[in-house]
DNA sequence: TTAAGCTCC
DNA sequence: AATCTGGAGCTTAAT
C-alpha cells in the first residue's frame, strides 16, 4: 500500500490565508486569527481530500535579517499588515501541533529548503507519495513524476490545483528540473532573483524549451557569437542581452535552487500525526480560538488512529533509563530543542555514536542494519534493546568513559555550533568571484595558446594528451592506477622547467578549485542570518576526529594569497572579534608523551622549537648552527613519523636521495629511541590484540595487521602508529570543547562568547569585543589544562575582524 | 558511481 | 622492479 506524506509550507499557507480572509476575525482575547482560521481550514481540507498518513510542517525561521522576500515585505509599506500576519505565526504553529503534526524551522533557511531536504530524505521509501502543500510555486522544481507533487492554492483557499510531473510540463512546457533554468532567465522579483533583464515568462520558457538548459543555451550562443550569426528566432539583440547577463543568469539559477541536504530531525514516526494527535487537546485548542464551525467539520473527518504498519522502524527519540534521552543520531533533535529554547535532557545515549565507538571506520551506522547485526527485532522496543546491547559492549571494550564523558556531552556543543554558524561578508565574496573568474578566463586563453588549441584543462585525460603527446613533455612522471601518465601536482612539478604551460596550469587549478569548491557554492549556503552553518559529523572519522560537511569549513584555503583573501570573507559582526585558539604542536607533544621519549619531552619542557631541536640532534650540531634546510628536513621527519612514513617517502618529501634518507631516519631513531620503541609497540599491539587505542581508550580495530598481504599489513601498521596520536588529539580538543561550553554556560557568557568552529587543533570563537581581554586567557587556560601530559600543552591566541587578518594576543 | 585532483590538519 | 606518510570533504570528468 502506498502511503502519503504531506509537507506543509507554513508561511506560504499563512500568507495565502491572511490575504484571502477578511481581517475581522479575532480570538476571544482580541488577537487577529483570520490566518489561523484559514490555515486550519486548508489543513482540514487537505486531510479530507488527500487522507495523508504523515504530515510535517516547515516554517521560515525568524532571524535578524531576511534574505529574500520577507525582508522586502517587511521594509515595505505594509508593515502594519505584516505585523498582524506575523503575530499569528506562533498561533498557527500551535494549531498545527495540536493536530499531532511536527513543525520544523532551521535558522538561516527557508521553508522551501526544509521541504526540499525532507523530500530528499524520504526518497528511499519507494512506497511513499509526497505532496507539498504550498501557497506558491517555488517548489515545482522538486516535483518527481507522481511520487512528489505540489498541491497549491490558486485563488483564496478553496480553489486548489495539483502539479505532478506531467502537469508541470503541460502548464509550462518544461520539466520540473527545467523550472530552475526558466527561473534563472526570467528571475523572480518576489524572491529577489534578478534573472536576465528584459526576459519575461514567454521568452524564458521558449528558450529553455528549445535549448533544454541554460548551460546548453549559453554554449550554443557562445559558439555563434564569434560568427555574429545567431540561431533562427534569436535576434542579435536578444543574444546580446543574454550574453551580457550570463553571470547574473547563472547566479539567479543558483539562488533559485532549493537546498536539499539539511539535516532535519524528521522521521516518519514523528510525522505520523494520527498517532500523536490528542483529540481532547485539539478540541480545546479549536474552542480557545473560537472556531466552532471547524469543530463541527472535524467530526465529519472521522480521524482514526492508524494500524501499526508504518513504513520505517520505530526509532524516534525516547526518554528513559532515569531521564536519559535515547536517540539514534540525537544532534538534529537536540538542535531543535535548542532552537525552541526547550530544556536539554541532562543525560543522553546516542546509539549511533555508541555504534561508532565500538566500530569506528564503518561507512554508515544505519539503524535497521544495527538491529539486524545485533539480532534485535524491529519493534517498538528496538531502541531500548539496542541501547542495552551497545552499553554492554562499550563496557567490555572500555570505551564507556569516552562515550559518557566526551562524546555525549559534546553532542549539545556541536548542535549549538551548527546553529550559530559563522558570519560571512557576501560583498567580499562577490568581489573575489569576479577577480577569480577573470583570472581563470585569462589563464584559459594563455594555456590554449601555449597548447596550440582548445581542450578541457580540468580533464586529466585531455590534459595528459596535450602535455605528453602534443607537447611531448618528458620526465620521471608516475602513472595513475589506470595506466595513464599522471597530471597530479607533484608530477607536474617535475616538468616545471620543461615548458611555460606548467606554471599556468598550476595557477589555473588553484583558482578553479577555489572558485568551484568555495566561492561559487557559498551564496547558496549562506542563511538569511548571513551566516554559514556547517554540520559536524561525529561518526565520520575512524580516529575520532570530527568531520565538517555542507560545507566543509575544516579545509578552507589558508596557504595561497587567494585562499587568504577568501578567508577575509569570514567576519566578526560589529562589536565582536573572531578569536582563534590553537594548540601548538599538539600531535608532536602527544607523541613525546605516549612514547615517553626523554629527549623530545625535554625539548618541549624547555620550550624549544621542536624542529630545530630535532635537526640539531639528527645532524649533530648545536641549535644555533641549524640551517633552514636542516630544520625543514627535520620537520618532514617529525611529521613523517606521526604518519608512519618510510625511507622512500621521506626521501621524496625532503628532497634527498634514498641512502641519505635512510641515514637520517636511522639517526633519528638513535636519538629518539623512545619513539622507535613506541612504533614497534603499536605494531605489536595491533598484531596481538587486533586494535590500538588512545590514552583515553578510544579504540581503532585493525584486523589487517595480521594480513598475509604485505601491502595491507603495512598500511594497518601505519594506522596503528598514527591512531593513538591523532585520536588522542581528537579526545583532548573534544574535552576542551565540552569544558569551555560548560564554563560559558556556568558564567552566563553564552551570549557574549560563541564557539563557532573546530579545525582539529584549533577552535574559532566569536567574542564581544569588550569581553576579549578577560575571556581569552580563561579559554586558553581551560584548553591548556584540559589534561595533564608529561609535556606542557601550549595554546596560541589570535584575534581579528576576520579569519585572515589576525594578530597574536599575548 | 569511481578516479583523479585539490583543500585542510 | 617497485615499494605511495595518517585523517577527512568536495568537484569534475568519465564510466
Amino acid at each position: 500500500m502506498t502511503k502519503k506524506l504531506v509537507l506543509l509550507d507554513g508561511l506560504a499557507l499563512v500568507h495565502r490565508a491572511f490575504h484571502a480572509l477578511p481581517p475581522t476575525l479575532n480570538s476571544p482575547q482580541g488577537i487577529p486569527t483570520n490566518a489561523v482560521y484559514g490555515v486550519t481550514s486548508v489543513l482540514m481540507k487537505i486531510i479530507k481530500d488527500l487522507r495523508p498518513d504523515y504530515i510535517a510542517a516547515a516554517f521560515d525561521a525568524p532571524g535578524p535579517t531576511f534574505r529574500h522576500k520577507e525582508f522586502e515585505h517587511y521594509k515595505g509599506t505594509r508593515v502594519k499588515a505584516a505585523d498582524e500576519l506575523y503575530v499569528q505565526i506562533p498561533l498557527v504553529q500551535q494549531m498545527i501541533r495540536a493536530f499531532g503534526i511536527p513543525v520544523f524551522e532551521q535558522p538561516g533557511y527557508e521553508a522551501d529548503d526544509i521541504i526540499g531536504s525532507l523530500v530528499h530524505k524520504v526518497k528511499k521509501h519507494k512506497k511513499l507519495q509526497t505532496v507539498i502543500a504550498t501557497g506558491d510555486l517555488d517548489t515545482l522544481q522538486l516535483v518527481d513524476g507522481k511520487r512528489v507533487v505540489v498541491f497549491t492554492l490558486r485563488k483564496g483557499i478553496a480553489d486548489t490545483v495539483t502539479y505532478d510531473g506531467s502537469a508541470v510540463r503541460e502548464r509550462y512546457g518544461l520539466s520540473p528540473e527545467q523550472m530552475l533554468d526558466y527561473k534563472g532567465l526570467r528571475g523572480d522579483p518576489s524572491d529577489n532573483i534578478p534573472g536576465v533583464p528584459g526576459i519575461g515568462d514567454k521568452t524564458a520558457a521558449t528558450l529553455i524549451q528549445r535549448f533544454t538548459s541554460m548551460e546548453n543555451l549559453y554554449a550554443v550562443l557562445e559558439q555563434h557569437e564569434k560568427k555574429k550569426r545567431f540561431p533562427e528566432g534569436i535576434s542579435a539583440k536578444l543574444a546580446e542581452k543574454l550574453l551580457a547577463h550570463k553571470d547574473q543568469a547563472f547566479f539567479s539559477k543558483r539562488l533559485g535552487t532549493i537546498v536539499t541536504n539539511l539535516d532535519i530531525p524528521f522521521t516518519l514516526e514523528n510525522a505520523d500525526w494520527r498517532t500523536h494527535l490528542n483529540p481532547g487537546e485539539l478540541d480545546r485548542t479549536l474552542k480557545d480560538f473560537g472556531f466552532f464551525s471547524l469543530i463541527k467539520r472535524l467530526g465529519e473527518l472521522k480521524i482514526e488512529r492508524p494500524a501499526n504498519d508504518t513504513v520505517a522502524t520505530v526509532h524516534e527519540p525516547v526518554t528513559d533509563a532515569d531521564g536519559t534521552l535515547i536517540a539514534h543520531d540525537a544532534k538534529p533533535y537536540i538542535r531543535d530543542l535548542l532552537v525552541h529554547r526547550k530544556g536539554i535532557p541532562p543525560l543522553l545515549f546516542d546509539t549511533k555514536v555508541g555504534a561508532y565507538l565500538l566500530k569506528p571506520g564503518e561507512r554508515t551506522y544505519d539503524f535497521e542494519a544495527l538491529l539486524h547485526e545485533h539480532n534485535i527485532p524491529p519493534d517498538t522496543n528496538a531502541l531500548h534493546a539496542l541501547r542495552d546491547k551497545l552499553a554492554r559492549n562499550m563496557q567490555e571494550a572500555e570505551v564507556m568513559r569516552i562515550f559518557e564523558d566526551i562524546e555525549m556531552p559534546l553532542v549539545k556543543v556541536l548542535a549549538q555550533m551548527e546553529l550559530d554558524g559563522i558570519s560571512v561578508d557576501t560583498k567580499i565574496l562577490q568581489r573575489l568571484r569576479k577577480k577569480a573568474e577573470d583570472q581563470v578566463a585569462d589563464l584559459e586563453k594563455k594555456i590554449y595558446t601555449l597548447a596550440g588549441g582548445q581542450f578541457n584543462i580540468s580533464s586529466p585525460q585531455q590534459l595528459g594528451r596535450v602535455l605528453f603527446e602534443q607537447l611531448g613533455l618528458q620526465g620521471k612522471v608516475r602513472r595513475t592506477s589506470g595506466g595513464a601518465l599522471s597530471t597530479a601536482a607533484p608530477e607536474l612539478e617535475k616538468l616545471r622547467d620543461a615548458h611555460p604551460i606548467i606554471d599556468r596550469i598550476f595557477e589555473y587549478r588553484e583558482i578553479q578549485k577555489l572558485l568551484t569548491t568555495y566561492i561559487e557554492p557559498f551564496p547558496d549556503l549562506i542563511g538569511h542570518d548571513m551566516r554559514i552553518h556547517t554540520t559536524y559529523n561525529q561518526v565520520g572519522a575512524a580516529t575520532g576526529r570530527l568531520a565538517s560537511e555542507n560545507p566543509n569549513l575544516q579545509n578552507i584555503p589558508v596557504k595561497t594569497d587567494l585562499g587568504h583573501e577568501f578567508r577575509r570573507a569570514f567576519i566578526a559582526p560589529k562589536g565582536t572579534q573572531l578569536v582563534s585558539l590553537d594548540y601548538s604542536q599538539l600531535e608532536l607533544r602527544i607523541v613525546a608523551h605516549i612514547a615517553e621519549d626523554k629527549k623530545m619531552m625535554a625539548a618541549f619542557e624547555r620550550g624549544e622549537d621542536i624542529h630545530t631541536r630535532t635537526a640539531a640532534q639528527v645532524f649533530g650540531v648545536v641549535p644555533a648552527k641549524v640551517t633552514k634546510e636542516m630544520r625543514n628536513q627535520a620537520k618532514v621527519l617529525n611529521f613523517g613519523i606521526i604518519y608512519g612514513m618510510g625511507s622512500l617517502g621521506f626521501a621524496r618529501a625532503a628532497g634527498v636521495d634514498r641512502a641519505q634518507a635512510k641515514e637520517f631516519i636511522d639517526r633519528y631513531f638513535e636519538e629518539f629511541s623512545g619513539i622507535a620503541h613506541y612504533m614497534e609497540a603499536m605494531k605489536n599491539m595491533a598484531y596481538q590484540k587486533g586494535y590500538v587505542k588512545t590514552i583515553f581508550g578510544r579504540r581503532r580495530p585493525l584486523p589487517d595487521a595480521r594480513s598475509t598481504m604485505p601491502q595491507l599489513r603495512a598500511q594497518a601498521e601505519r594506522m596503528a602508529i598514527n591512531h593513538p596520536v591523532q585520536g588522542t588529539e581528537a579526545d583532548l580538543i573534544k574535552m576542551a570543547m565540552v569544558r569551555i561550553y560548560d564554563f560559558l554556560e556556568h558564567k552566563g557568557l553564552r551570549d557574549r562568547v560563541r564557539m563557532l568552529l573546530q579545525v582539529h587543533d584549533e577552535l574559532v570563537f566569536e567574542i564581544a569585543s569588550d569581553a576579549v581581554a578577560v575571556v581569552v586567557p580563561q579559554l586558553t587556560q581551560i584548553m591548556e589544562s584540559v589534561y595533564r601530559l608529561s609535556v606542557p600543552l601550549v595554546v596560541d591566541a589570535k584575534a581579528g575582524n576576520n579569519w585572515a587578518d589576525m594578530h597574536p594576543i599575548p
